[in-house]
DNA sequence: CTCTAGAAGATTGTCAACAATCTACGAAAG
DNA sequence: CTTTCGTAGATTGTTGACAATCTTCTAGAG
């Protein structure tokens, strides 16, 4: 179980892979402790890096740091998950609108962001839940970057590579999503941005958070599904932040 | 010129805040490299919360890191201050309607953000544009708290804290400010919280971001202003995403 | 029986030395 | 004169050991 050190990437960003995958396994679980000494030692390397990787993952909210006191694996609540998507309605809406302005349709990153929406239409993707998720942030990454705003696109990477290991935290099943549904929303947010119809934009943007949010809640194990539709972040999301 | 162990804040933050003044003060400038040796010895201590701080500072965007090749102060342009304002703008839209439909004005912490406000009163404190510029942000900082989303109050306390750099290094000047407008805008926003009159408290927001960046471009010495007002970031804080 | 004080162990924080990588300078070839 | 290559120096990446801090367990007082 050691690692190699591949080009083109620190050691510190593969003990926070490690990790990562480690709690979307299911071997570590919120709550769970990282010492950095049994990391090291199970990675076969030395603290350092571990430390480091560590650092970044709560950088990423993934683990939380006390003082002097190590870290542990985050506990993410079903309002964490839905403040993630509170953030990515408002600026993804803030980089699509941009993107628009820019009219980067006929740059060649566009092109970039229709194959990845491809990718969505082939069969193994659909058979895999978590591919699926995956190829559908990826390309709304792709979009998101056509803005060239490089702080608002940090911040929504940093959540698509938080939103599958909530998803597995927090028991969310996101099986019976309906692909087709999906795939046309974004179609026509693509053609939207193609054709500058900026408010048709935002509208599909918007459309593809509520029903990505009310797919999670209905998956969602703690089936106290009113009180959740109750929560002010779900307003957030089913009102009117589209309407200011 | 060496470090205490000031109890309540790590070696690494001390580091952070000695870098992030360096810049402030003008010792450090944009470009400028970061040896970690050099800097531990500067401050009598070894490399290691050196490298700690150094990468904390990274991810605020103040500098930036190159595999094995090192850290260089960042070299912030309009735009990305510009961008540091967007981004302040939707998410500061985002927590204020939460706080407001969470009905916080009788919470404690409200009184809290009133006293930062009675800060900005204080002729000590406007008689320092720096002072100024922090009470200011630790007010507006007060009444993000309120909405209790943690992950969007983090993104927009990291902005916070790149605001004052980056005017210093872009050699923006926040002199003629009109404290009395500014204090009357956050009168009205914190009285449109009061009585939850979410639409009048996202007009004095919008009001707000819109007069500070005038502000600053009026103030910004590369003196192409009708260019930096053709910038679509600018648009963007001017129109549209007001009212989608 | 419960609560507090203290010592032993576990774990993080820090350090200095070593290894790997990059940069800059200069010599040789074209 | 320009370009390429190679070496020396500078700097980052990594490591293992030590120091400081926290946690846990036990003994004793109440």
């Amino acid at each position: 179980m050691s690692l190699e050190p591949l080009p083109g990437i620190s050691t510190a960003e593969m003990v926070v892979q490690r990790i990562r995958d480690a709690i979307l396994e299911g071997t570590l679980r919120p709550g769970d402790r990282l010492i950095e000494a049994d990391i090291a030692a199970e990675l076969g390397i030395s603290r350092g890096p571990v430390r480091e990787g560590i650092r970044l993952l709560a950088a990423e909210a993934l683990v939380v740091l006390r003082r002097n006191r190590g870290a542990v694996v985050a506990s993410p609540t079903f309002e964490d998950i839905l403040e993630v998507y509170v953030v990515r309605k408002g600026l993804g809406s803030l980089a699509l609108q941009h993107a628009i302005s820019l009219d980067v349709a006929t740059a060649p990153e566009f092109d970039d962001a229709l194959v990845l929406l491809d990718r969505l239409r082939d069969p193994e993707v659909q058979g895999d839940p978590l591919l699926m998720m995956d190829a559908d942030l990826a390309f709304q990454s792709a979009l998101f970057d056509l803005s060239g705003l490089e702080r608002i696109t940090a911040v929504l990477d940093q959540t698509a590579r938080d939103i599958p290991v909530f998803v597995r935290v927090l028991g969310i099943t996101y099986d019976s999503v309906d692909h087709a549904a999906l795939i046309e929303r974004h179609d026509h947010l693509v053609e939207a941005i193609r054709t500058h119809h900026r408010d048709a934009a935002l509208r599909a943007w918007d459309d593809h958070i509520r029903s990505t949010v009310g797919e999670f809640s209905r998956g969602y194990p703690d089936a106290q599904i009113e009180r959740i539709f109750d929560l002010p972040l779900m307003h957030h999301i089913l009102d009117y932040s589209s309407q200011p």
